[in-house]
RNA sequence: UGGGGUGUCGCCAAGCGGUAAGGCACUGGAUUUUGAUUCCAGCAUACCUAGGUUCGAAUCCUAGCACCCCAGCCA
């Protein structure tokens, strides 16, 4: 198969961090790495680059790569998620260390707080969101101290019990650290590490606990407590490392894994933001999150996506800490490169037109031989129907075609794929001109051979009309039609979605396909001969017919001509 | 006007002081019973700009410019 998950992973900033680590005998020359996700929705092609990147790692360096959920925050999770990502990560093809869950070390997390107040370097505030905020200050002015800021241990350890066993609402009091108000760094002004949730039911500690770490607070400690030896994340959270070696500094910790940022993927006519894509989902403006328009895992793998496919891309693009914007053609590359290797060939026709072939005797029909892969002789051969009465594409005649046309026109020959050479002797129009169904007639001679003395240059492919069977297609094209929703509508002052593309989505209910065809199974991929790559719906039920979606078009540079 | 980042071909991206890899896209051409695939060729005297150091700079220094991120009790 084509799959470059066995080929060297390119190199990158981070592997070069960590060769250096490792020749300078830093961590006991031992990598563990982990991908953190938080359950707040499903993952995407953003996060299978940093999958790839985590668990390659960790392969590459016999090292170790945990699945770790960030579940620090449970009015915005669900278990729905963790069972998605769990089973995203394993479809991608990787496997974890360990599963863990950050609630897991709520205990520890709470311990490590109370040192912080003993410490002096943690205090419970009760200033109210909205003070909170005034006395953080600006981007350009010092924030300036809570007048809770000193209070006493014994104070602090009391009220933050208290906060732990439900004592006070929602909102009313947090643990904060105490660092630097008139920092420069705004995240290092006495960032809040624990805050109220009481009615909120945690997915894995129920109703446990009503207090809960924050992300800064949680996830250094979370990585320490699992010996991670680099933490990667994305860019955004570069002016929060400082905060992150803060923590451990302080409790003195063991461990101290090296946070190491690299800019977040951006695909082309797609959004990435998990809060776009919630709403995407929420305002139904997609069918779910596995709409195979999504760019999400479970979009992905709808649409027929391979994982090959998908950790090809993901080395591909490289990392780095530049902001790009991938073009979609590359993601287009890998999935056609790894299809055209492996997906067995047959024919559907999108457009029916019918053709008569009036000199075939017109009860016979015969069985042609048809390779399963042109190139690929160990796929097979399957036996396809021919008679008189077949259907080729409209798109696939034309009676004043363009220079260069190479398909059929009226008194022009054409091959049929697999089959016989025919000519167009007469085309049937409707009363309002529409051209109805062509009658041809057949070479003999021409089965498998070029006829003499003349040449067919072109190819088109068809199926028998009293064979074929039916089925539902849908084509889909980008779902947005901008480059860049998100910057494009802050430049444009509008909303993502008024760029949504209305034409996303086509289905296709006239197709005619080889009878082959019937017992494909969900998930299976085929490549429709000269039209692209399909799959069968993971969601066709038996019997029902069949629902092909389009995974990508054949690239067609007719099409792309200017003819 | 604060802090943190980033700037190499249309897009991604190597390069780490010795004279601009590679992939995608694009353009030619060959082969082809998929206008697919495959193959072959072309595609940055130039690295945000301006100075400087050096025999030599995309790489070092200085000064600019542009873009991205940060003021959640989100992650």
């Amino acid at each position: 198969m084509n799959d470059t998950s066995n080929n060297p992973r390119p190199s990158n900033f981070i592997r070069q961090i960590i060769d250096a680590d490792l020749a300078s005998g830093k961590n006991g020359s031992r990598v563990a790495t982990r991908f953190p996700p938080e359950p707040n929705g499903y993952l995407h092609i953003g996060h299978a680059k940093s999958i790839v990147l985590n668990f390659g790692i960790a392969q590459d360096y016999h090292g170790t790569c945990n699945l770790r959920f960030d579940d620090t925050n449970p009015a915005k999770e669900d278990i729905e998620y963790v069972e998605s990502i769990k089973q995203d990560v394993q479809w991608l093809g990787f496997k974890w260390t360990h599963l863990y869950y950050a609630s897991d070390y709520f205990d520890k997390l709470y311990d490590f707080a109370l040192q912080l107040i003993k410490l002096g370097k943690a205090y419970v505030c009760d200033l109210s969101f909205e003070q909170m905020r005034e006395y953080r200050g600006t981007l350009t002015q010092p924030g300036k101290d809570s007048p809770y800021r000193n209070r006493s241990v014994a104070e602090n350890l009391g009220l933050f019990d208290r906060m732990r066993k439900g004592e006070f609402p929602d909102g009313s009091r947090v643990l904060r650290a105490k660092i630097d108000m008139a920092s420069p760094n705004i995240n290092l002004r006495d960032p809040t590490i624990y805050r109220i949730k009481k009615d909120a039911e945690h997915h894995q500690t129920g109703s446990k606990w009503c207090i809960y770490p924050m992300y800064d607070y949680a996830h250094c400690l979370s990585d320490m407590l699992e010996g991670i030896t680099h933490s990667l994340c994305t860019l955004e959270f570069e002016d929060h490392r400082p905060l992150y070696d803060w923590v451990l500094d302080v409790l003195k910790a063991p461990c101290h894994p090296q946070q190491i940022e690299f800019s977040r993927l951006n695909l082309e006519y797609t959004v990435m933001s998990k809060r776009k894509l919630t709403e995407l989902v929420q305002k139904k403006l997609v069918d779910g999150w596995n709409d195979p328009r999504m760019p999400t895992i479970a979009g992905l793998r709808r649409r027929g996506f391979t994982p090959e496919s998908i950790r090809d891309f993901c080395l591909r693009i490289g990392v780095t800490k530049a902001d790009n914007i991938v073009e979609m053609s590359l993601l287009e590359d890998c999935i056609r490169n790894d299809l055209n290797e492996r997906a067995i060939r047959r024919m559907a026709v999108l457009h029916p037109l019918k053709v008569l072939i009036t000199n075939y005797p017109y009860d016979k029909v015969e069985r042609l031989t048809a390779a399963n892969h042109p190139q690929k002789a160990e796929f097979g051969n399957r036996e396809i129907a021919f008679c008189a009465e077949i259907f080729i594409d409209r798109n696939d005649f034309m009676e004043s075609p363009p220079k260069g046309f190479k398909r059929l026109i009226p008194g022009g020959e054409v091959r049929l794929r697999y089959g016989y050479v025919i000519r167009c002797d007469e085309v049937i129009k409707d009363a309002g001109g529409t051209v109805q169904e062509l009658h041809c007639s057949y070479d003999a001679a021409t089965l498998g051979t070029n006829p003499v003395g003349r040449k067919v240059a072109g190819v088109i492919h068809w199926v028998s009309a009293r064979h074929a069977i039916r089925a539902k297609l849908r084509l889909y094209d980008r779902l947005f039609i901008v480059p860049n929703p998100d910057v494009q509508g802050s430049r444009e002052n509008k909303d993502y979605t008024a760029y949504l593309n209305p034409d996303s989505l086509h289905i296709n209910s006239v197709a005619v396909l080889e009878p082959a065809l019937a017992n494909a199974k969900p998930q299976d991929r085929f490549q429709f001969e000269r039209e692209g790559y399909f799959c069968l719906d993971e969601q066709s039920p038996d019997g029902a017919p069949l629902v092909f979606n389009r995974t990508v078009t054949l690239r067609d540079t007719w099409a792309k001509s200017d003819k």
